[in-house]
DNA sequence: AGCCAAGGTTACAATCTTGTCACAAACACT
DNA sequence: AGTGTTTGTGACAAGATTGTAACCTTGGCT
């Protein structure tokens, strides 16, 4: 959800129209004060804020947040009048992640949003396991091994992936092939041996992180 | 790590020797109050506990391991002596995992003790995401639609994934490019959208959950 | 030493996955 | 309505992935 904070109802009117044909979903305060209440209610995801505002400008509301440790990383664009003092602009940008000058094409403001978003989204929350030499980016199905990138396969990572949770652990042979095959009966296959002879090739030097137990399954070494 | 909690040296070095053999690290007890402290500092993967200890036995180590929640789960197999009353070892079936009369074979000992992990592999951390009707399983890298599962390939589950990931907000192209498929520059190609095509069609029924944004990007809609 | 079972290795074919092309459809703007 | 841009679609071929069979090696046991 995207917050349009301006006193004038037509701008709040011409934004919101073109960020919801983009896509975006949005809410709409007229003065600083109610802008401020709907960020700490609302949380959006970003803030279109006009600079001037009768009472509590635009200026005010972003120090305010900038000031809140949780609603710091809220991207706010900057509706600037024309003609501002040069001077005064590169004193909003210590704040503000953009900002656009009146009268602005509605398309650019689209862009900027959609800039600024975007460089959010780089701060993915990257759910990674870490394993001695190992990372695993569960969100990407990467391994990093050492800083070194892996090529593995969808079932390479899960096998390395289930060994590397339960380090130290002996997994044997049936659960392996439930946890990664979902083979559910006493299956007999040379399929499990294939893959870590696989995985063990592309793990080069590293190949003895997997360490065979004969007669009892594989374990991850640390 | 297993723990061999016994006051007989050799049944120790016996248990140890075998279960190390299997690929399972080893530390030894010998007598109650130590098995327990060490159940404490060390928090094994599973217990070899023999029941008949002088001073603290192995039933009271059990007890007091069942008492503490964060040790309840450690599984535990009991050394009972040949001919013990039946209706005793059914009051120790209540609190222990398994159990094994002495004399015993080693060979069986590590079968149980393969079988008593097994069981706690299956209770794997599974690391999840849940949207909407979306079950993401990003250890196994499945998604569960509503309870069905689905046939998703890689790319359709980190695409799925990523829009999932930021229900709601708009993700422009050159983002999902980047975080999908690694590219880096503007790369003019028609990949994304057949990918989409593929996994709207995999979709059914929730093909809307992705929704395009014309100009903007795809988002995914709760 | 010799045997047996378990695991390793190789090679191969069936299948799946994936990117791209050419074209159609939808949309926005004039 | 017309035009250009953006997205959807269908088909296809290159390449990657995966399971299996056959055979080899190794370790444990007697």
């Amino acid at each position: 959800m995207i917050l349009i904070a301006d006193d004038d109802d037509d701008v709040r009117e011409l934004v919101g129209m073109n960020l919801r044909r983009a896509g975006y979903s949005t809410e709409e305060a007229a003065d600083g004060l109610t802008a401020l209440r709907m960020v700490r209610n609302r949380k959006p995801d970003a803030i279109v804020l006009d600079v001037m505002m009768p009472g509590r400008d635009g200026l005010f509301v972003c120090q305010e947040l900038r000031k809140d440790e949780t609603l710091r990383s809220i991207p706010i664009i900057m509706l600037t009048a024309k003609g501002m003092a040069e001077d005064r602009i590169a004193g909003l940008q210590v704040g503000a992640d953009d900002y656009i000058s009146k009268p602005f094409s509605p398309k650019e403001l689209v862009l900027r949003v959609q800039s600024v978003l975007r460089r959010s989204v780089k701060t993915m929350d990257s759910s990674e396991l870490r394993v001695g030499p190992c990372v695993f980016d569960l969100s990407k199905i990467k391994l990093t091994l050492n800083g070194t990138e892996m090529d593995l396969t969808v079932l390479e990572f899960k096998l390395m992936h289930l060994l590397a949770a339960h380090k130290g652990e002996v997994i044997d042979r049936e659960a392996i092939l439930r946890e990664v095959w979902g083979y559910t009966g006493g299956v007999r296959t040379r399929t499990l041996d294939t893959h870590v002879k696989r995985l063990r090739e592309k793990l080069g030097e590293y190949a003895s992180l997997i360490h065979t137990s004969r007669g009892a399954g594989y374990r991850f070494n640390d």
